[in-house]
DNA sequence: TCCTTTCCGTTGTAAATACAACCGAACTGT
DNA sequence: ACAGTTCGGTTGTATTTACAACGGAAAGGA
């Protein structure tokens, strides 16, 4: 577990805490490392969930399969996010998705109660972990609304720009680099790949942009 | 703002505290009431917003208007909900969203810092009140990954079923009653009014539900 | 090298949607 | 009673999408 304090250190769960404070909040937040092979399922859609989670290694997909097979990806989690936070809260159902691996992945549990539980004096750091926490979830949720915007869009085309303008925003550069491939990219926005496929050779065509795999140029 | 306090004591936010304890907290969350006319803009898009709100009276719509004017509703607000939560991190941006009284209404305003700062020993049931807030927000949360599960329906028929199944859920009745008209509930699912009109006839057609006005029942 | 798998672009067709336009019913305030 | 407005259902057409199927390029393993 002590190989990844320095991760740890760079989370924003654990912002502004240093990694000899952490070392010894580990015990008190009930911390436990567990792995993960290529292809696992670290959460399962129905599962209850008593912890909040974070990603020490690896790549991980937050996604969903309807009955009829349509694979729907939410999201993209990487090292030293934060997931799973959404579902600990008491009147909470299950979870409402799936959390697969990508490559090998090594996570985080920490015990939710021990979490929002402010302890006693020992743990110095507890009530700004508490306020971290607050901000990593009010985080993923305006990304959420971020993506409602882009599945708001009635075309394709449509989605696909202001999901690609604005990662640009965020990434600071017309180049953009892309967690997905055609398929994911495709679930992630909700749309048939080969339609997508289709307008994104269209759009360059009308000089929006340029792409090799999953990056891309906006013009 | 003290003939609110009863409402207040029924929020998330103040759950498990009295309404004395909540009269004393209010200065200490730096507590200030507004009231807005029917079509007031309570909040608008690429403001900043440096406060965690709860609506003591009326009913609100969270909503964006994009360049070509379609509307796409995020959201309903309704009596003790709390609201702007995830616009209050230090790194978060200006707001995205616009957020309508679609009613005259009242609203409570309380300073982040102060809500996430637990204070001296005067406030008792500050923690509570952090913790209530997590919870709130992480509720929040869920509700946003729900909505993006009936906009990941590929046809407006699923959508409906989505929405209205799950709202059966919730009320725990075949019953339901929605607070959108047609032309809400459209943009709410971010589908073409007259589109969802037709299919909402078909599907009665076909026998899966009822409806009159904004009451449902599913068969 | 050969085989397999993955990835991605292409095409055609059937289905679903957006959009505009129109209509009648219900409600509003004067 | 009247005009104006909102609301919701209907229709037709052009656009867009989903779906299935195919093929070539690239990557990976034996």
């Amino acid at each position: 577990m002590k190989e990844f304090i320095p991760v740890l250190k760079r989370t924003k769960l654990f912002a502004g805490v240093g990694e000899d404070d952490i070392t010894a909040m580990l015990s008190c937040l009930g911390a436990r490392l567990r792995t993960f092979k290529k292809g696992d399922y670290v959460l399962r859609q129905g599962e209850h969930l008593g912890d909040i989670l974070v990603l020490a290694e690896g790549k991980l997909h937050i996604q969903r399969d309807d009955y009829w097979g349509n694979r729907s990806i939410l999201g993209h989690i990487g090292i030293g996010e934060i997931f799973g936070e959404a579902y600990v809260a008491p009147e909470s159902g299950t979870l409402l998705n799936d959390v697969v691996a990508l490559e090998d992945s090594a996570v985080f549990f920490f015990d939710v109660k021990r979490v929002i539980t402010t302890c006693s004096s020992a743990c110095r750091f507890h009530t700004m972990v508490v306020q971290n926490l607050f901000f990593a979830i009010s985080e993923k949720n305006r990304s959420l609304v971020q993506k409602l915007d882009y599945m708001s869009r009635r075309t394709t085309r449509e989605k696909l720009l202001s999901y690609l303008s604005e990662e640009a925003k965020k990434q600071n550069s017309p180049y953009i680099t892309i967690p997905y491939n055609r398929q994911q990219l495709a679930d992630y926005l909700s749309v048939d790949r080969s339609a997508m496929s289709n307008e994104l050779c269209k759009m360059r065509d009308d000089g929006l942009l340029e792409f090799e795999k999953n990056r891309f140029k906006l013009l």
